[in-house]
Formats: structure tokens, C-alpha cells, sequence
DNA sequence: CTACTTAAGTTGCATTGAGCAACTTAAGCA
DNA sequence: TGCTTAAGTTGCTCAATGCAACTTAAGTAG
């Protein structure tokens, strides 16, 4: 089925830039905060061939109903994973961004679970891998200015985690306390108070028991689920208020 | 001068969406946010003939270097002001949000002081007025999606304000701490501590003493300017932690 | 069966910033 | 000279954080 729809009197015929998706994919492996790259094709009159770039590409104005579902589109094209944490990052749209041409990109940032996702058979899966986050910032070489967009969403990660319950979309469920915390050092950088840690979360009311895990050899946590995964809960106060 | 450049290999040549920026431009008058509309030409053929809309339009790629720049000559057009506070606000592209075709819009938010512009006597002058925001969003009758992207712009402004210096960009230099106050106060919808207001915006070190201004009828009070324009101080705890 | 190890979870205390309210200061004006 | 007004300060209470020590519940080894 088409979401386009007849058109009224058309538009005073500009050139039109490309308008293009793509999305930062997160998750949390052996500890580091990972993303998702997609290895572009080696022919020479491909932009940036063979360099790794964000999974994206052109909306399709036929399949996709509005930016969001053009994001999820090419989210379950190369992770499988159907409806994770998925939010605006902003756009990047100029002259010289894509040798082809003016182009502007709508860019998304999702958060996955860690293995919760086989990357997929299909398509160019063999394409497709995790690099860590503090080995590409160190050495930018992605494709497009998908280096500087890469920052933007390890910033926007970071300042968010500082007050949100975000980092709970990294986990699959159920997770413990000392889990959530772990992640929550991952991603800021340094460690919080175990203490402070658990009382905020815990007082901020968005997570439900879900009976004890078993730990390897020690004290069994308790496990928790999401009250409501259809976004983050947005605390009080920042960590660490006093300037770390 | 053309920003535009020779085209490598050209991209496989979908339909491409129509590619616009609109401005949401805030400013304080009487002490209440109020937001730039320009009405939409008459003509039936026209999409929401007579009403109101942000400003904003097409992407001339042969004009604009990069979004943002695009962002500031529609600003520049419909108010003269030439380099206030502009920042991403995100965008907005469906199938469906313009009656001529798929579109996708890239919106902007701008600060500017009060009584800082004259509606310029350029080109749609007649079309351009002010509106208070919050009689707006009871009523929400502007064209396009533009009242979502309205809502969205004040949550942004209001959520921002919680934590950073941003309402400074909304007052002209010299200001008093007083006058910053009710701008605070005024976003916000409610009163802060005066003692507890000074002593943050002192401690987080973005103002400079700029000599005593003259009030009516009273103790005069200390002028300050911002030590840095470029953007907004973040403050390490929003107002009211407790929760009002 | 008991003691040791490990990690989960709790408790207690000093510190700090917010909230509130009263107070002092510096101007104009009658 | 004293009143009014608004700017700016001071002092107290309260609650959350940061830090550190403590208790609890498991597995495991002798």
C-alpha cells in the first residue's frame, strides 16, 4: 500500500535536496557503549566507498508514512530488532555533506538490548558490525559527516543519562539494580554511589519487582521489569550535582 | 556565489519529499512568551489559505549553505534580526503534513529580545505579527502541523529553562537580576526564590557587571551582560528539585 | 556442619544547596 | 526628615547527596 496521496496545486518547482534517515543503534557490550556501522560498497563512484557509515539511507516516499517509521523501517532491515528505544537526534542537511549532491539526513538514535539482536541474514548483513564508541571518537573515519552526527549522539547519550532512567533500554528485562548501575557507569564514564544509586531509582517509581535472579555464587538480586517502555522517566536532579 | 557543486555519480533518483525550514522565533512582551506568525497567502490553490503559520519555506540549494544558515536568512527575512539565539529543534516530515506531497521540515527555535526588531517594511511585512503562546496553544488553529511544532518548541524552551541560561538570550543588554527573574518566572508559569535565584546565576559565572542601571523610583540595580553569547550555561541542578 | 568469600542491600553521619522569611540598603519623593 | 519601593543580604530549616561502614544471603571448601 502507498502513503502518498494526490497532490494539490504542486509546489513552485525548487531543486530538491535528497532526504535521507539514518540511525544510531547502541548497545552495551563487555562493557563498552558499541554502535552499529554498515560498511559502504567499494565501487569508485559510490560516495566514501568502502568506508563504515550509521545504517540509513533515502526515504522512500512510497513505503514510509512519516520519518519515525522510515527510521524503524531501516532499523529492523539491519538488526531485526522491532520496536526498541527510538528518538530524534536532530538533522544534518548542507551542500557539501554528499558529494551527489545537496542532501539532508533526519537522524535517530535507538538503544538495544545487548544480544538481544542476531544480526540479521538478509540483505548485506555480512555488511554490518559493532565498533566501540571511544575507539571511533578517537579516530573519526566514518563516512558523510556521520563522524560529527556519532558525537552528537554519545552527547546527547551522556547528558541524558545524567537524569534519566534511559540507560533501563540497554537491558533486557529483567535486570537487577547492580546491572542498571553498571550500565549507568558504562555509559557516564565513572561510578556512582551504590546507595544514592538504588534509593533514586527506586523512589522514581518506574520499576516494577519481577522476583530474584540468580547470581552466580553470592546474594541473589531482585529483578526488575519496566513499568511503561515507551520512554524514559526524567528524575529530579541530575547525578553527581556537585560537579562530579 | 552558488553553494551548490558538480555532482559525482547522481543517486538512484527516487521521488524526492519537498524540503523546507520553519522558525519558531519566541520573544517576551508584557511579561508573557509570545511567538512570530505570518499569515499564508489567500489564494484558494494555496495550502490553509489565511492562516497562520511559523515562518519558513523551501531550502534554496543554490542559497543555502547548510540547514542552519537556511534557518537564519528566513529569520533575518521576516524580522530583520541578524544573529539572536538559534538552535535545532528537530524536525517534522510525513506524508501527509503538506497537501502538496510528502515533506519533511527542519524547525529551528530563535530567541530575540523584546522591542529588539521592528517588523521589517521588506517584502510580507503586512503578514507578520506576534502571538502569545499560551493563547495559542489553547487554541490551536495554525496551519500544517504547526501548532505540534509550536507545542514542542515552548516544551523544549520551558524544559531548558529549568536548567540553563537561556532566557538571557530573550533580554536586551545591560540587564538587571530582577529583569532575568521575571523572565525566568515568566516561562516557567511560576515565582523563585529571590535569594536562591541570585546566588545560582552568580555562582554559574556566565554574567558580567555592567554598572548600576537607573530604575523609576528605587534602589538602582546592577547591569550585567553575557561573558559568552555563543550559547546558554548549563546549571548542575534544575529549579525546584523537590518538585514545585 | 562450620567458616570463608562474594556481592546484594542497608544504615548512619557530615555536607550542601533549596525554600522560606525576615532584614538591611539605596534610591526617589512628599 | 521620614515614607515608600524595590534591590540585595542574612539566617534558619529541611532534604538529598557523598561517603563509608555495616548486615544479609547465597555458594563453596575444608
Amino acid at each position: 500500500m502507498s502513503v502518498t496521496q494526490r497532490h494539490s496545486k504542486p509546489a513552485p518547482d525548487f531543486p530538491r535536496p535528497y532526504t535521507t534517515v539514518d540511525v544510531v543503534i547502541f548497545t552495551i557490550a563487555q562493557d563498552r557503549l558499541n554502535v552499529l556501522l554498515v560498511q559502504r560498497p567499494g565501487h569508485e563512484d559510490d560516495p566514501f566507498p568502502g568506508l563504515w557509515a550509521l545504517p540509513g539511507g533515502f526515504v522512500n516516499v512510497d513505503l514510509d508514512a512519516d520519518l519515525q517509521a522510515c527510521a524503524a523501517r531501516k532499523l529492523k532491515e539491519k538488526t531485526g530488532v522491532d520496536s526498541p528505544y527510538l528518538e530524534q537526534l536532530g538533522s544534518w542537511g548542507s551542500a557539501l555533506r554528499d558529494p551527489r549532491g545537496w542532501s539532508a539526513t533526519h537522524v535517530y538514535f535507538a538503544l538495544i538490548p545487548a544480544h538481544e539482536l542476531q544480526l540479521t541474514k538478509g540483505a548485506n548483513a555480512a555488511d554490518v558490525a559493532w565498533f566501540e564508541v571511544d575507539t571511533l571518537l578517537a579516530r573519526p573515519t566514518l563516512a558523510f559527516d556521520h563522524g560529527c552526527i556519532l558525537q552528537a549522539a554519545v552527547e546527547r547519550l551522556r547528558s541524558k543519562v545524567e537524569y534519566t532512567s534511559l540507560p533501563a533500554f540497554l537491558l533486557s528485562e529483567p535486570f537487577t539494580l547492580p546491572q542498571l548501575q553498571q550500565v549507568y557507569e558504562t555509559v557516564l564514564g565513572r561510578n556512582v554511589d551504590k546507595s544514592g544509586f538504588r534509593t533514586r531509582m527506586l523512589a522514581a517509581n518506574f520499576l516494577i519487582e519481577a522476583g530474584h535472579v540468580e547470581g552466580t555464587s553470592n546474594r541473589p538480586a531482585m529483578g526488575y521489569r519496566l513499568a511503561d517502555r515507551s520512554g524514559p522517566v526524567v528524575f529530579p536532579r541530575t547525578f553527581s550535582p556537585r560537579g562530579h
